[in-house]
DNA sequence: ATGGTTGGAATCCAA
């Protein structure tokens, strides 16, 4: 099973993109991030031309999330299952797909350190925790793959001494990434590989991608049953490439299930 | 050189 997800900042933008990477890398799942479309705007068609079934959490103008899936998709939630208040964004859609129980993440960015924003980004990941607590067992295949906007690590970032004092690498938001994770997930990509160097976002200013200088943000955590079964692992850095790029490349695990 | 670019909005905000 080949499970993906890319942050193609637009859909509008990026469906010739997608549609090209889809037909190529074939992922039997693949979480979106920020499509920025309402739900009536999905392209629903598009994709299930291609065979995939789809579900959507969108507001249309910023954030979105969705999952593709060729293997089965069912009891899609919403947001959060907590039934507390419902989240200011669309940043999350939970489904059933080939016997794992997938999300779909777009954490918020958290802007500044001393912003609102960054309050809202760790009670948003702890409430995550609680999410998939109320879905689903670390005993289960689950798998949570999105734009986590954290750098687990320092080796995850292209030069830690431009990143003092940012968000996505203090120890906060490390601590409750470390949080999601000690509920029973492993960071796939790591898993598989341990090189420096490897990032899934380069800005898209001043020449950061030639150069680079990038950051590893986007995380597929799966749960211990499937953590075993990681196989090729990969950023796909040619769909950050050529004409009208996401400012993120797609990342894939292949799982033996 | 607190720079740079992109997307969606409205002529600025978010990333």
């Amino acid at each position: 099973m080949r499970l993906a997800t890319w942050n193609v900042n637009s859909l509008k933008v990026r469906m010739e993109r997608a549609l090209e990477w889809v037909s190529y890398a074939q992922p039997d799942i693949l979480c979106l991030q920020e499509t920025k479309l309402g739900d009536a705007a999905f392209p629903h068609m598009a994709f299930s031309a291609l065979g995939y079934e789809s579900v959507h959490h969108g507001s249309g103008q910023w954030n979105g999330v969705a999952i593709l899936s060729r293997v089965g998709l069912e009891d899609a939630v919403m947001g959060f299952a907590d039934g507390a208040d419902p989240d200011q964004d669309t940043r999350l859609i939970t489904a059933r797909c080939g016997g794992v129980r997938v999300c779909s993440v777009y954490v918020p960015n958290g802007r500044s350190v001393s912003s609102d924003h960054y309050i809202y980004k760790l009670s948003w990941l702890a409430r995550l925790t609680g999410h998939l607590g109320l879905l689903s067992s670390p005993d289960d295949h689950v798998a949570v793959c999105g734009d986590f906007n954290i750098a687990p690590e320092d080796r995850d970032v292209w030069d830690t001494a431009a990143f003092v004092g940012s968000t996505h690498v203090t120890p906060e938001e490390r601590a409750a990434l470390a949080s999601l994770e000690a509920w029973g997930l492993v960071d796939a990509f790591r898993a598989r590989w341990q090189e420096d160097k490897l990032y899934t976002y380069w800005d898209y200013r001043a020449g950061d991608f030639h150069e680079h200088r990038g950051m590893r943000i986007d995380l597929i955590l799966v749960s211990r049953a499937l953590a075993g079964k990681v196989g090729w692992a990969l950023v796909d850095r040619n769909a950050r490439k050529g004409k009208l790029p996401s400012d993120h490349a797609p990342l894939f695990v292949d799982l033996e299930v």
